[in-house]
DNA sequence: AACCAGTACTGGTTCAAGCCAGTTGATGGA
DNA sequence: TCCATCAACTGGCTTGAACCAGTACTGGTT
């Protein structure tokens, strides 16, 4: 046995039961389970148990709750797979940004915000990747959001905070605008000496802190990815330090690595 | 403003507060927070809405409670780092697993169990990656629990389950030992005729689920990865697929991939 | 038709109380 | 000395009540 017999329990797995069997999501229904005030007069319990058993629901996934609207079934969405961002070819075969390919599958379009290029101290987990000074120098920092477009709804899929040294950012686009020009970002890097010849992913998950979670309107227990992903040019320098916060409830990463001799 | 301002959230941001500024974990002190029941009553509240601000800091990973004891200060262990775990070189020349190395770094002995190898029909996301077909093929699952070893205390960090196809396991020591022998699975995987050449990861984050919450002692507010691994060979055959689920409290992953152009 | 107010829902938060269950240390007997 | 017992903690769960706050519909007024 994995679980205690208590009545918050009872509850939340004769939910899940209903839940798997469809039996608020078929036909013509809208995926609302009964209040809780019903659910509560129904299993002979208190109100607060059963808040208790959709609370656990909740941070399963399983439900979302609405002030006013009532609880629904969340209803599973195919994850987008970012993978193989940077390759020149596609960059210049396809024309459009790996982004946008992936989001196209799913009859979503993509819309991008960069909300501001500052210059700053770089903070130090950055520094280091980046062979910088955490005090001596400044980096340009782009803060790009990324939505997808759907079916009359929109909905933030990740964060990207991209940070490059001001002594290459200098002058450039890089440093001031949030329009590219073509080829986007990495071929501004080309132009500037550092063609992309590897990137270094280093991949967490957590729990979204309370800015991110309104920011991204992520739902209760859904983790976010963390990526720190370092691009390192044909002389081996790191030039360029991304940060990326991804709902793991919308995206995924998808990498495909020759194994080395 | 980014939260409202209710009795426990005030009472939650004012531990977050005080948990900064070390007042539980300074000198000799064990982290240990004032008791729910204390706390109730130096705020002045109900002991319920001191729980639902305990339940806050525990979702955000930053308190563990445990029954009877008391409410203590998470104490944030560096993130182990898995990377490049397939080549050939590392295998041969060093002896070691990558796993085991990644873990000497910080002091910690691997254990690694292997409770079993059993032959069965491969799930859908397996069979679809390894080109056959669910129904009409099995495969060898190999389950593997690896646990940290140090100071005195021994945890989880991840399960790998390995599928293979059974043409290719079948009187192998795959598909019946749990030991397999020098250069383990991926050197018995060559002297079969499939080399590793490449290796895709699809990768999530999500909440653990009942069973892995348990088995994997994961605590509150803690997502787990999900790794979707195929190993490929030289002639750019999947030979073999393994799901990875690793507490993201105390790893993550680390690639480092040419970028073709 | 457009608008507004009222009302009856929904979940969100807090309260005070009680009992259950795991942990710890003191007490006292063998 | 050793060990069982007990008391006094700790958090875990449930109850039932009250009130707040967001939503949607209804009916009347304009």
């Amino acid at each position: 046995m994995s679980g205690k017999d208590l009545p918050s329990r009872r509850i939340a797995e004769e939910l899940r039961r209903r839940i798997a069997a469809g039996e608020f999501t078929e036909d013509g229904k809208d995926g609302k389970l009964p209040s809780e005030r019903k659910l509560a007069a129904d299993h002979d319990a208190a109100r607060n148990t059963v808040r208790e058993a959709i609370r656990q629901l909740a941070e399963q996934g399983l439900v979302d709750t609405h002030h006013g609207k009532g609880v629904f079934v969340r209803r599973r969405r195919q994850l987008l797979r970012f993978g193989d961002r940077y390759s020149k070819r596609l960059r210049e075969e396809t024309g459009v940004s790996p982004y946008r390919a992936e989001l196209a599958k799913q009859g979503l379009t993509p819309r991008v915000d960069c909300p501001s290029i500052t210059r700053v101290s770089p903070p130090s987990d950055v520094a280091e990747r980046l062979g910088l000074s955490e005090t001596d120098s400044t980096v340009a920092r782009r803060e790009n959001w990324y939505y997808a477009v759907g079916e009359g709804e929109e909905f933030p899929v990740q964060i990207g905070i991209t940070y490059i040294p001001w002594e290459i950012a200098e002058g450039s686009v890089l440093s001031y605008s949030a329009d590219m020009g073509k080829g986007s970002l990495y071929a501004r890097f080309e132009d500037l000496g550092h063609p992309i010849a590897a990137s270094r992913e280093e991949v967490s998950a957590r729990m979204p802190d309370p800015d991110e979670a309104e920011g991204l309107s992520i739902p209760d227990g859904v983790p976010v990815l963390e990526i720190l992903h370092t691009g390192i040019d044909d002389q081996g320098r790191p030039f360029e330090v991304t940060k990326f916060v991804i709902r793991a409830d919308v995206g995924g990463l998808d990498y495909t690595v020759p194994v080395k001799d």
